[in-house]
DNA sequence: TGCACTAAC
DNA sequence: GCAGGTTAGTGCA
């Protein structure tokens, strides 16, 4: 549906293409999410995020029609210095691996009861779904979606309970494979992960298609029957886009190449990059930029229109630039980089006006926040209270 | 520094 | 009748 279709956006976060979606009857889903959603006092809270992002995108057009020729091409004149200070620092000799880990909570609660192999079954629960099999994405269920919709969708769906402690001893045992390739491996989450393979492949002599395979191979054997997909690029953002390309089980090899990234990088959609959401995908579209190429392109526009740090991140995405340098990781005391900045606890609970049930509530959650504070041996500097209404 | 919002898993 | 929880970052006031 097309940009000015006000319940295609709001609906648009289900329907769009994910891995295990090939049959979906996406105007079925889109129908089904609809009917549910309107008159929800979520789809008037959605709708109105909608309306500030139009507001934003008028904004936008107006300045953008009253930018001179003169200005444009100041623009154009720092841009093309960023563009070659990326340009010449721009390093394709590395190889990393995105490592992404297949329906993993579905993948690991099937391994143990393997009668829900055949069966459409969600984990999580009638409020929000957190992954689905395969035999539900079929019907459109996937994760991010409220349980009671994935139901409407798939009236067989099975719900799991999610089991942290389960999760985390698979992705122990998957992390001791992932040490093997790159010993100082970084872990994005449970079930994803990045490694600099380049010294692996040297010292081994084999090539980066033979390296994600028996990485793929032995994280399958050593769990027992998990199975992942890798990305191999010469950055930390191409293959985490490569490694979503051949889901599930399936892998993606991008040549150490200039040429090669480029060719990539042009046609891709640029929501594919990590960091690009539905908004900023929203926006970008509204000035007919869709895929990587067509930013570069209107590069010295996006420099006009957007702020300093969300222009020279997509500049950098559409050239395909990335991290190829491990991060620096402090260790844990140090309130430097890396170091945890928050830590939080939060619930949703039916709407209420009774002071004692919300102060009851504020109690327990501050509890549990204290008692992690303790765990972790660290004190407040600033609290907040975030608070939730009915509407 | 605080708030609203975006984004990721 | 049912729309999550945790962490990080950005942009603005």
């Amino acid at each position: 549906a097309g940009p000015s279709d006000a319940h295609s956006h709001y609906t648009s976060a289900f329907v769009n293409h994910k891995a295990g979606m090939d049959g979906v009857d996406k105007a079925h889903v889109r129908r089904v999410v609809d009917e549910m959603s309107k008159n929800s006092a979520h789809y008037r809270n959605e709708s109105r995020k909608e309306a500030k992002v139009e507001a934003k995108i008028r904004e936008m057009r107006a300045a953008r029609a009253r930018l001179t020729p003169e200005r444009l091409a100041r623009y154009q004149q720092t841009v093309d210095e960023k563009v070659k200070t990326l340009e010449r620092a721009r390093d394709v000799s590395r190889t990393w691996i995105h490592v992404d880990m297949d329906a993993f909570y579905a993948a690991v609660h099937t391994l143990e009861d393997p009668s829900l192999a055949n069966i459409p079954m969600a984990v999580g629960g009638i409020g929000m779904i957190s992954t689905a099999n395969y035999v539900a994405r079929a019907f459109g269920v996937r994760s991010a979606m409220p349980g009671f919709i994935a139901k409407k969708l798939c009236p067989n769906l099975t719900f799991v309970k999610p089991d942290f402690a389960r999760y985390a001893r698979y992705a122990a045992l998957a992390r001791e494979v992932f040490r093997a390739f790159d010993p100082d491996f970084d872990a994005l989450s449970l079930d994803e992960a990045f490694l600099d393979v380049t010294r692996y492949l040297k010292t081994r002599g084999v090539d980066a298609e033979t390296a994600a395979r028996d990485l793929r191979a032995e994280v399958r054997l050593k769990t027992g029957g998990l199975t992942c997909s890798a990305g191999v690029a010469p950055n930390r953002r191409l293959a985490k886009v490569c490694s979503d390309a051949n889901k599930p089980d399936g892998q993606m090899v991008l040549a150490n190449d200039r040429e090669a990234v480029v060719d990539f990088v042009t046609p891709l959609p640029v929501r594919k990059v990590s960091g690009v959401g539905k908004v900023q995908e929203r926006v970008l579209a509204a000035f007919g930029m869709t895929t990587c190429g067509e930013i570069f392109e209107r590069r010295s526009t996006l420099a006009a229109l957007f702020s300093e740090t969300a222009f020279e991140s997509l500049l950098a995405a559409s050239m395909g630039v990335g991290t190829e340098t491990r991060p620096e990781r402090a260790r844990r005391p140090d309130p430097g980089e890396g170091a945890r900045k928050s830590l939080s606890q939060e619930r949703t609970f039916a709407p209420t006006a009774d002071r004692r049930v919300l102060e009851r509530q504020v109690a327990e959650l501050a509890e549990e926040v204290s008692r992690s504070l303790a765990e972790e041996g660290v004190v407040a500097r600033a609290v907040t209270l975030k608070i939730k209404r009915a509407t």
